[in-house]
DNA sequence: CACAGATGCGGACTAACGGTCCGCTTCGAT
DNA sequence: ATCGAAGCGGACCGTTAGTCCGCATCTGTG
């Protein structure tokens, strides 16, 4: 890529969140990204395909390190860690960020109304998610005779549904980050019996 | 309201009905609606307001008998019957609901996009939902101590957030509506451990 | 039945948006 | 310094939700 390609690039995620920190979610049309970044409208299709892509790359780069942490051993949220306590760290971790980015959670959403299971943020959580809820299924259910019941794939989506935007900010409004995430684990623990 | 006025409102609702169930939930436009009413844009804007609420209204229309057999003794879904199999016989129709309105489910969550929890069909269901939550949960920890870390407000969104039309199409696209309804189901048992 | 005014109608119009296109500019390898 | 490739910008397009207002249609009243 071309030196003045990266500048452009960066220059429109950088305008991009300038503009959902002033305006919120909302009204955040690409022509007025594009002139906040000091760009044509044609390059920031042509870096991102589309407002989906946009906003898809935004929440890649501001979830990297979360990504990162759930894969190096260590910590809580890493490799080794009992999957229970990996998943409700975890869980905490994404309300930190949804909180922190709660105008770009909203905007992603809108954005990725069609086909959220194909956004690869999402996959990777969902992979995650899942994986954690069979892994410490099949180890209750092999110490006692525990429901098998329980669709990890599904169980997963519903748990991750609690980020949505609208449910996280109507959830914070009254509790802040601390209501979200007892509310969150409340459930994650209901789920563990 | 003025006869005419009466018939043009069901004409609209019905080429509604009729656009979703051959092209889907997507390209409705209203132009199209108005157009396959055999009406003016305008006429489709007085009666109902907006997108949103054109949407809203044919939802409520679809939920009726729902909406009626909550509050109506006899079933399993009335009152008089146990907050546990109350629930569970409530995700299950509203599990054959969705598999009957999918399109109908998919339009009104795009339209409803911001404060989707206004709507009123919604927040019926919501508060339906965790009533009977905290009732069985209170039935629960009084006569064990039963974790008391359950927000019933917030695990009802949960709960009805498997009703989003992408998931459930999802879930339904590899077992039907029996797979939806168990999965539902499980998660709902594990709510009450 | 005739009338009048309230109610409702239609569809041209607007503003705003996502996305495309193409002639021109800039970069950087040689 | 040169030249082809890569990138740029912003005018342009098609589509959409929503508005507006002159005209038609209903319906209660005498």
């Amino acid at each position: 890529m071309r030196s003045d390609a990266t500048r452009n690039r960066e220059a429109i995620l950088r305008a991009t969140e300038e503009l959902l920190a002033t305006h919120g979610a909302e009204h955040i049309s690409l022509d007025r990204v594009a002139a906040a970044a000091g760009v044509g409208k044609g390059t920031l299709f042509r870096r991102f395909g589309s407002r989906t892509g946009l906003f898809q790359e935004l929440l890649a780069e501001r979830a990297a390190a979360l990504a990162l942490a759930i894969e190096s051993p260590g910590s809580p949220l890493g490799p080794g860690a009992p999957p229970r306590e990996r998943l409700l760290a975890f869980l905490d971790e994404l309300a930190e960020l949804a909180q922190r980015n709660l105008a770009l959670f909203a905007a992603h959403e809108r954005a990725c109304a069609d086909d959220k299971y194909r956004d690869p943020t999402y996959l990777r959580w969902h992979a995650h998610v899942t994986a954690l809820i069979a892994e410490a299924g099949r180890a209750r259910s092999a110490m006692s005779g525990g429901e098998g019941g329980l669709d990890a794939e599904f169980a997963a989506h519903a748990l991750l549904g609690s980020f949505d935007a609208d449910l996280a900010r109507h959830v914070m409004a009254d509790g802040g980050v601390a209501r979200l995430k007892s509310s969150v684990r409340g459930l994650a623990e209901a789920l563990f019996g």
